[in-house]
RNA sequence: GGGCGGGUGGCGGAACGGUAGACGCAGCGGACUUAAAAUCCGCGGCCGCAAGGCAUGAGGGUUCGAAUCCCUCCUCGCCCA
């Protein structure tokens, strides 16, 4: 009976409850460590950059090295892309496959107060033990080109783009309500704030008045969506940013305000196809005007849902299950389409940082307005006619096309076109004018914490804001012992009086450093750049070298950075590009989402959760590349399921890809003799016999799935080939009876499964290579081509179906026409058996495939 | 509430509109073994003695033929609210 237990990695003997592989003639732990050993003195992985070849450049999303290290489900990103970069290198490209940390930011320094540790002596070591682990698992990274990025020589080039920024005005400081986290003491950027929750603690985020920085993202906004369409990407990641960017095109108009000369309440509508429908006003609680236009009879009501909506989040302000409240202001707003007066409300569903803060409410076509004027007694009237429509107010919202009814000179169009007309028509009479909106906000760069890249300005009471000139650079961060945020909103830095006093670079008085320092998104939207030239002393990378590399063309990371990296490395893409420094406008060009890697709850029996230190159902690498050996693992991770997909992790699963890596072993070590190493002179004239065209038609066959697969990404339906292919060489063995021979047909499926299973299990591959008297490494060998011609099948199975119905299965040359097909089909006994009176009244060929006889 | 994905054996999963369940895990039977482990061979959706029938979340539709395409519904996951 086999039982299992996770061990810690620490344990190396072995419980007698766990699965023991037997060591059997498969020594992977020795065979790995030799093969890492001679790949690293070879320097195997180095980026070659040979002109003459393509180049692919195959990148991982910058990881953070945290505290806890790299666990199983980690890998589910790293083996994959380390078995497509290693089948690139193979199929003759120049391959850049680098590494490096993103070691700047909250989640490290967050993790070294919790440790009372200095960020600087924990991340070093951290770096060290997922340095380790990935080499391993045997991934092909070049070493030589390791970033840091709160290496000074890195951030120094952070803050070198922060200048670049800034000077082409997309670095601002303003003072706005920010996103404050309590627990973290910082401000942090939209993108950060989850259901109303910092995403990296937990902690409800509140609104801070702050002094900020700011990077203009939004002039980038109609760029970052359009050339969303140019990148192979997956379409959910595509929308996901697409909402998040919100685009919304519509109509800005004024309203007069009753009583109020001079006075207007200015709307945004993406519906003014609707405008004659309204019915009355809503001005966000927050709006400024909300003072100047209520009555003295309203004040004190308007004043108390003022302070109640203040106290209320957004989320559940736009929640859709909530009662839709308000108060009258007292004031009246003019239509300017018709001049009809409506009343001015205030109401929490409408926010101040979106549009205007003001909306017009048109309640028969809009739902949030209809249970607001349900609730409030306000006249619901019909503009857009639903097909059919009587003629009745209709007692639910139409919000879907129709006829335009009630709305003037606009009549009888459809409210598509009519939207058109009659934004034309309130442009010409100067009432409103089109205008575009944006969800996006700008990027909130600024953070009052100590672990990040200093922000290089310098404030002067005479020339005010001044950049740090470039040969200044890098404002280093200093080197202090207590870094633990005041809390009150200001940066540790700002009490550090060493760093804070400088002299003004502009007029040399006296002035101080700029005290917040960057958030982590900063150093993660260049470092792609920074691989192709990693260790430039005088430029963040030289474009000759950044054009040879760049556009990276495999991105792989997960799902979650959907919005904030991927929106913040294309923003400075597209800056970088407009500086002239590159030639490419997307920094990804394919992009690829791993799935999750599920354990086993502790707390909840039976149900599967993320992998996680604080679950503490971690399986690490280094366990499984003990027990199992990292081919292994490799080879079940990506056998599993499909790429995508998230699964649950199960040690079963594992075992059984390290029984197919030891068949594949045995069946090549155990009968080194029959290899002959010129098979590919004599394998023509040798394949005449049934059994041997059988292994070479797999053989080829096998060669076209795969590098389709891999290409593909389809390494689950990849590694099943491999195993159908070794499964049908033992059938070939015991065919010969177990006999010495040399064999050449045998020969060229040996060499086409270790080339095939090189990028998924390199160590084995390496070995088996140089057991049968190979000299070099399989990454420097060509991938397999395969014959169409041999991989053809020359007899299938035809299937006959009576009205689609399964009957019956004939052998038949592949190349046997339509109608000997239908002949045969028509003598089967089935299908006579079957026509029992009835008449044939069609009969279906697919040549190759089946009949399909269809009798009535 | 909206958007995007999924629902196929005991389990992970295969399947250009054309033999549903490849490959693997677990299971069962056998060989080898003093015994076990490992390995090897074989069996395996459900009902039925069989012929055959029923099966890809449920129900409709298109088609000679649907896991696959269309509609309605149920359900799970992710993202946005």
């Amino acid at each position: 009976m086999l039982t299992k237990t996770i061990m810690s990695s620490t344990d190396t003997k072995y419980s007698q409850k766990t699965v023991t592989p037997s060591p059997a003639k498969y020594n992977f732990r020795e065979i790995e460590a030799k093969w890492q050993a001679l790949w690293r003195e070879a320097e195997l992985f180095k980026a070659s950059e040979d002109p003459t070849r393509p180049k692919f450049y195959g990148l991982e999303f910058f990881p953070y090295p945290s505290g806890s290290g790299l666990s199983v489900g980690h890998c589910r990103n790293y083996i994959p892309t380390d078995v497509f970069c290693r089948y690139r290198h193979m199929n003759g490209d120049n391959v850049l496959h680098p590494m490096g940390w993103d070691a700047f930011g909250l989640p490290a320094e967050n993790e070294a107060i919790r440790r009372h540790a200095h960020p600087r002596e924990t991340v070093p070591q951290y770096i060290a033990t997922y340095k380790r682990q990935m080499n391993l698992i045997g991934l092909s990274y070049d070493w030589s080109r390791e970033v840091n990025s709160s290496s000074p020589d890195y951030y120094r080039w952070t803050q070198w783009f922060f200048l670049l920024l800034y000077r082409r005005g997309l670095a601002y400081r303003s003072t706005a309500p920010a996103n404050w986290c309590p627990s973290c003491a910082t401000v942090v950027a939209n993108e950060e704030v989850e259901q109303g929750l910092h995403e990296r603690c937990g902690t409800p985020i509140e609104k801070k008045d702050l002094p900020q920085w700011f990077f203009r993202i939004t002039a980038y906004a109609d760029r970052l969506l359009d050339d969303l369409d140019t990148v192979d990407w997956p379409e959910s990641i595509k929308t996901m940013q697409r909402n998040w960017i919100g685009r919304s095109v519509g109509v800005e108009f004024d309203m007069a305000i009753e009583d109020h000369p001079g006075k207007a309440m200015r709307v945004f509508t993406t519906r003014v196809d609707t405008v004659f429908g309204m019915s009355f006003a809503v001005l966000a609680p927050e709006h400024p005007l909300v003072a100047e236009i209520t009555t003295p009879e309203h004040s004190l009501e308007v004043q108390e849902y003022v302070r109640q909506a203040r106290r209320t989040s957004e989320i559940d302000r736009l929640s859709t299950d909530r009662q839709r409240t308000g108060c009258f202001t007292g004031a009246y707003a003019l239509n300017p389409v018709n001049n009809q007066k409506v009343p001015v409300f205030i109401a929490d569903y409408v926010l101040l940082s979106y549009g205007t803060g003001a909306i017009m409410a048109v309640p028969g076509h809009d739902t949030r307005d209809y249970d607001f004027a349900k609730n409030y007694n306000l006249p619901v009237t019909t503009v857009i006619a639903p097909e059919g429509w009587d003629g009745q107010t209709l007692d639910s919202p139409h919000t879907g096309d129709g006829t335009m009814v009630n709305s003037g000179a606009f009549n009888g169009l459809s409210n598509a076109e009519g939207a058109h007309q009659i934004a034309d028509w309130m442009e010409q009479r100067g009432i409103g004018k089109k205008q575009v909106n944006y969800r996006l906000r700008d990027w909130l760069i600024s953070r009052q914490r100590y672990w990040g890249a200093p922000i290089p300005i310098v404030h002067c009471d005479k020339c005010g804001e001044v950049a740090v000139p470039e040969d200044q650079l890098p404002v280093l961060l200093p080197d202090v012992e207590n870094y633990e945020p005041p809390g009150d909103g200001s940066s540790p830095l700002a009490g550090i009086a060493d760093f804070v006093n400088t002299t003004c670079p502009q007029c040399s008085g006296p002035a101080r450093r700029e005290t917040d320092t960057m958030g982590g998104f900063a150093c993660s939207s260049w470092y792609f750049l920074r691989y192709a030239d990693p260790h430039n002393d005088h430029k963040p990378f030289d474009p000759a070298k950044a054009a040879f590399w760049l556009p990276v063309d495999l991105y792989v990371g997960g799902a979650e950075h959907a919005v904030m990296h991927l929106l913040y490395a294309r923003f400075w893409t597209k800056v970088i590009h407009d500086a002239g420094m590159i030639g490419f406008v997307e920094p990804f060009q394919r992009l690829k989402n791993q799935g999750m890697m599920l354990a086993p709850d502790p707390e909840n029996p039976g149900v599967m959760v993320k992998m996680s230190k604080s679950k503490g159902n971690v399986v690490t690498p280094d366990e499984m590349a003990q027990k199992y050996g990292a081919d292994a693992l490799r080879v079940y991770e990506l056998f599993v399921a499909p790429f995508e997909d998230t699964v649950p992790w199960s040690e079963e699963g594992i075992n059984g890809a390290w029984r197919f890596l030891n068949r594949v072993y045995r069946v090549i070590a155990d009968r080194p003799q029959s290899w002959v190493s010129n098979w590919r002179e004599t394998v023509r004239e040798e394949t005449v016999s049934e059994e041997a065209r059988a292994l070479a038609r797999k053989t080829h066959q096998t060669i076209a799935k795969v590098t389709q697969d891999v290409s593909d990404f389809a390494f689950n339906t990849a590694v099943s080939a491999l195993m159908e292919l070794t499964n049908q060489m033992y059938d070939f063995v015991q065919a010969k009876n177990g006999l010495d021979y040399q064999c050449a047909v045998f020969s060229q499926s040996v060499e086409s499964l270790i080339m095939l299973l090189a990028p998924i299990a390199p160590h084995l591959a390496d070995e088996l290579w140089a057991m049968l008297g190979n000299d070099g490494f399989t990454y420097n060998r060509p991938w397999p081509q395969y014959d169409p011609e041999i991989a053809r099948a020359d007899t299938v199975t035809i299937v006959i179906q009576v009205n689609g119905k399964l009957r019956d299965k004939v052998q038949a040359p592949a190349e046997t026409p339509a109608d000997e097909l239908e002949k045969m089909a028509r003598a089967s006994e089935k299908v006579v058996a079957a026509l029992d009176g009835k008449s044939i009244r069609k009969v279906i060929v697919v040549p190759q495939k089946l009949v399909n006889v269809v009798i009535g």
